[in-house]
RNA sequence: GCGCGCGUGGCGGAAUGGCAGACGCGCCAGACUUAGGAUCUGGUUCCGAAAGGAGUGGAGGUUCAAGUCCUCUCGUGCGCACCA
């Protein structure tokens, strides 16, 4: 907090400080870290006997077992990239939230663990390192003492002793050990779950002794590495992937928007490269089918569902006929999800890129494939899609034969068809499908209708389900049969011909895991070669984790294009005449599972241990635990990549028992965007941006987490408006006031004016709590009040409600202000509600309250929360509205417990309801006790 | 184009099918004050002097009663985007 700067805007735009914020916040800060309030313990950990925590639940002096812990609560925040700009105003919302709840559950009683920690691996830092030559370490650990100090100051009641860094060696050593489980494990197709390398069984060719038993030892075992290198879940690939020139590295799919880099928005281009990429396509369908067991909003599981891309369908083979050229008799496999239609295919569509079309271009159609595909292979992947609206491609001159009725219809290449999907070929049928009927229309091709839609529609491009026609061939007839029941049966039939298969394909791709940079974790890996001078790669023992990255004077790729880390000659090549993979781990690796670490931070012989995991995870058997994290807070941004990402690995991990949780994110909650004061999305151009560290400045940091939570629904997108910090802020100056005596508080502004700042903290002891604030017993009215706040705060934040709890809080405000007598007792549970979201003016009023008693203060973030009761709630007698034709009229005041009866007379008998019932028949009367009553008259 | 949200005062927003607009901002009036851009009190959806009428993007519907449920429609935000 810079003092300097607050006097200064005191001089400035504000006339007034509501209260001294600038004194109360570092003071409480100072306070909770000395006391480490916020530390969790893990099983087996001795709690100091003073400890807040342990004085509550009665634990300390030897060491606890997670049987005696109270049961867990695991709020967890989307930790930040700590980037050179420093927090900005939509950080603190959602750690606001999440610290909201954990200060809530702490005092009622749970066990939180709310940690943080710094994604710190990255490109602006290595970006900055190439320019100036200074090591991303230097850069990043500066950044990370700005974003902490930024954290700190908003008083988040983080455990720090877990803090976690993705740049530790003792951190990324897992991230690399992990790795490792991965490269050391494959996909059980049959029991659908990952298994160690170990367990996969090899054709009987490579068994030693089988039919291979020709080949020399050294073959037979390049062979079988061959084998198990291909379904590894960390797998080498040859496969075209992203190249960005301007960032020098290759970009994973997802990491491509529009044929730009995500990060900066550089073209890129497609290039074969040898890359390392993770199996998670063979998580598909568990990925797919768990998000059914979490608690996502279903506009995320439904962005995740997307993403996934599962469609059932059948492949086909079509057969090339016999005149056509050097592909003649070869089997073109397409992908369809409208088997029933195939009798109404009178063409096919290879993607260019396809492997078959060399073959398959003949006589006259040849230059003009060549120069199409030439056309192709120039474009940008954001040329292909902007240029979509018009349909282009050539036929190839050659023909296939329709399994079903050996019909011969032309081949043709489309870059509509995509090479990356399916198969890269497909049937087309434009009568029942929008993009071939667009294809044919534009060339002339026949369109032939197969599905008979509801009366009154046209069947051209009809492409939802009808009932089949027109496909009747010589050996079976899907006629008359309605569209599933004809997917049905055709698949049956081409599976039983050989010529076809029913087919469950994704979207998903494997995830391309390796980055050409110099600020990442550097793989575990070794490449050697054979005899036969083959290359082939191998895992490094665990004993040599964690792989450090070498020095280096210079950060950027080499002239011949490989990664950065080429250029350290000594750290590659390896005195066994093995080079180190030049690779290293892209950014997400890890934020895969940090949240896991947090569990168990400082374990040097686990990624995390088994107690402690289980303990935190809910899998212990604690009655009614969640399992996994319990609320997980985040941007949507993050709703594909991180998430998905995150899931699949936790899964790998629990299949090869490191975990115990199906799912790693029970809960999960995206908080909303907070637009620039103009509406629109804040960026540095359009000069909307608010720097959270001003706010504080001028207003402190419980107005500034009181407005974050005040302006709207969590999840909400909505703007920012400096004049609503204004009012929260006088909220909590109302607040203050309804403690503080007015004259102390006169004779502590007078001192502060005339002390130096460093020495004005101690004046707060000057201030004296009114003589309005008495040890009295409340009245009804003053506990009806206060019990109806406590309700609604609790409800609300269990909701995560907050702003309307803040709402609450003020209504309670409002009333208590008017009060001549204000009971201590009802004041103090007051600030038991406030202490969540305002924590630093709660503790130093609770603090001040209790001594005013003559008490000492207990613990306010360990006070046990208060309960309302319902007795204080009811009211003798109710005002209920009176309708009459269900239109408002008049209101009547009537005994809480009055009878139907009563207060249909009373009704009645309502002046304002007179006048619209005289001279009408009373038809009908409804009443809903203590609600309404309606009079229905004719 | 497809999918998912959301449309309520001047603004942010609040309302288990039961008094629309809580709370806050802004604005208006008043009190205190040398002063107010501090604080306190009152008012503030629109039309109307009032009685009253209208009102939750629009049009229908269900209901004694609809911001809330149903159908259609318009607008807007987000995501995906030739995924066969």
């Amino acid at each position: 907090m810079n003092a300097g700067g607050g006097e200064r805007m005191l001089r400035g735009s504000m006339a007034r400080r509501q209260y001294p914020f600038h004194l109360i916040e570092p003071k409480w800060q100072a306070f909770w870290e000395g006391q480490q309030t916020f530390r969790a313990f893990n099983p087996g950990e001795t709690l100091p006997v003073a400890h807040p925590f342990a004085v509550r639940h009665q634990l300390g002096a030897r060491p606890v077992t997670a049987k005696e812990l109270p049961s867990k609560f695991y709020v967890l925040d989307m930790f930040p990239y700590p980037s050179g700009a420093g927090l900005h105003v939509g950080h603190p919302e959602g750690y606001t939230a999440t610290d909201i709840l954990a200060r809530y559950r702490r005092a009622q009683g749970q066990h939180v663990l709310h940690p943080m920690g710094w994604d710190a691996f990255g490109l602006p830092a290595e970006q900055y390192a190439i320019r100036t030559g200074q090591h991303p370490r230097v850069t990043t650990e500066a950044n990370i003492s700005n974003f902490k100090r930024q954290i700190r100051s908003l008083g988040f009641s983080y455990d720090w002793s877990r803090e976690v860094d993705t740049t530790d060696p003792e951190y990324f050593r897992w991230t690399q050990w992990i790795f490792l489980q991965l490269y050391q494990a494959w996909f059980n197709p049959e029991t659908q779950r990952a298994e160690p390398i170990s367990t996969l069984k090899y054709p009987a060719s490579m068994e030693p002794g089988g039919s291979g038993a020709e080949l020399d030892a050294a073959a037979l075992e390049a062979q079988r590495r061959e084998y198990r290198d291909a379904r590894r879940l960390a797998y080498v690939s040859e496969a075209p992937v992203w190249w960005c020139e301007a960032l020098g590295t290759v970009l994973a799919n997802e990491e491509v928007i529009d044929g730009r880099s995500e990060v900066g928005g550089h073209p890129v281009v497609r290039r074969p490269m040898r890359q390392w990429m993770l199996r998670i396509t063979a998580y598909a369908d568990r990925l797919l089918r768990d998000l059914d067991t979490i608690q996502w909003s279903d506009s995320l599981k439904e962005m995740q569902r997307n993403w996934i891309g599962r469609s059932e369908g059948a492949l086909v083979d079509f057969r090339v006929a016999p005149e056509s050229g050097a592909a003649a008799g070869a089997a073109i496999t397409v992908f369809t999800t409208r088997p029933d239609t195939l009798f109404g295919a009178t063409y096919m569509v290879l993607a260019p890129e396809h492997g078959l079309v060399e073959a398959l271009a003949s006589g006259a159609q040849r230059a003009a494939v060549d120069a199409y595909r030439r056309e192709i292979a120039k474009k940008s992947d954001l040329e292909r899609t902007e240029l979509a609206k018009e349909k282009t491609g050539v036929f190839t001159g050659a023909y296939a034969l329709n399994p079903v009725n050996g019909a011969r219809i032309p081949i043709w290449i489309a870059d509509y068809v995509l090479a990356s999907y399916g198969t890269g070929a497909i049937m087309a049928v434009p009568a029942h499908d929008t993009r071939d009927f667009e294809f044919a229309t534009r060339f002339e091709l026949p369109v032939l209708q197969v599905v008979e839609p509801p009366a009154g529609v046209d069947w051209k491009g009809y492409v939802d389900d009808g009932v089949a026609v027109n496909s009747a061939g010589p050996e079976v007839s899907l006629n008359g049969l309605p569209t599933p029941e004809a997917k049905r049966v055709i698949t049956e039939w081409l599976a039983a011909r050989g010529v076809g298969r029913g087919m469950v394909n994704f979207k998903l791709r494997d995830w391309l895991f390796s980055r050409q940079r110099y600020w990442g974790e550097p793989f575990p890996i070794v490449w050697r070669k054979d005899a036969a001078g083959v290359e082939w790669h191998e895992a490094l023992p665990e004993s040599d984790l964690p792989v450090l990255p070498p020095r280096l004077d210079d950060y950027k790729p080499t002239a011949d294009g490989q990664p950065p880390l080429a250029r350290a000659a000594a750290w590659v090549n390896r005195e066994d005449g093995s080079r180190r993979e030049l690779n290293t781990m892209p950014q997400w690796a890890g934020s895969c599972w940090y949240y896991l670490r947090y569990l168990d931070s400082t374990n040097a012989g686990r990624c995390v241990g088994r107690e402690a995991e289980q303990y935190w995870m809910g899998t212990d058997g604690q009655a009614g635990a969640t399992p996994g994290v319990d609320l997980y807070v985040g941007g949507t941004e993050h709703a594909v990549l991180h998430l998905l990402y995150a899931r699949f690995w936790h899964k790998v991990l629990f299949d090869l028992g490191h975990v115990s949780t199906p799912e790693p994110f029970f809960k999960l909650v995206n908080q909303g965007l907070i637009l620039g004061e103009d509406g629109q999305k804040m960026s540095k151009s359009r000069g909307n941006v608010v720097n959270p560290d001003d706010i504080l400045v001028e207003y402190g940091a419980d107005a500034f987490r009181l407005y974050e939570m005040f302006m709207g629904p969590l999840q909400d997108t909505k703007p920012w408006n400096t004049k609503g910090v204004e009012g929260v802020y006088r909220f909590l100056g109302r607040v203050w006031r309804l403690f503080v005596d007015e004259a102390s508080e006169t004779e502590f502004e007078q001192a502060l004016t005339l002390t130096e700042p460093s020495a004005q903290e101690a004046l707060l002891g000057r201030l004296r709590v009114g003589s309005s604030v008495q040890d009295v017993v409340a009245d009804a009215s003053q506990l009806r009040v206060l019990h109806a706040c406590i309700r609604k705060v609790t409800e609300d934040l269990d909701g995560l409600r907050f702003n309307t709890a803040i709402s609450a809080m003020m209504v309670f405000v409002n009333e208590a202000i008017g009060w001549e007598v204000k009971p201590a007792s009802v004041l103090r549970t007051f600030l038991q509600l406030l202490a969540p979201l305002a924590p630093h003016v709660a503790e130093e009023l609770w603090d001040r309250l209790h001594r005013h008693l003559g008490q000492v203060p207990p613990s306010l973030g360990y006070a046990p929360w208060p309960s309302f009761d319902p007795a204080f709630l009811v009211e003798d007698t109710v005002e209920i509205p009176v309708q009459v034709n269900g239109k408002l009229r008049d209101v009547i005041r009537v005994a809480a417990a009055a009878a139907a009866a009563d207060i249909e007379a009373a009704a009645k008998a309502a002046p304002k309801a007179q006048a619209f019932l005289a001279g009408k028949t009373l038809k009908k009367v409804i009443i809903v006790p203590k609600k309404m009553v309606n009079l229905i008259v004719a």
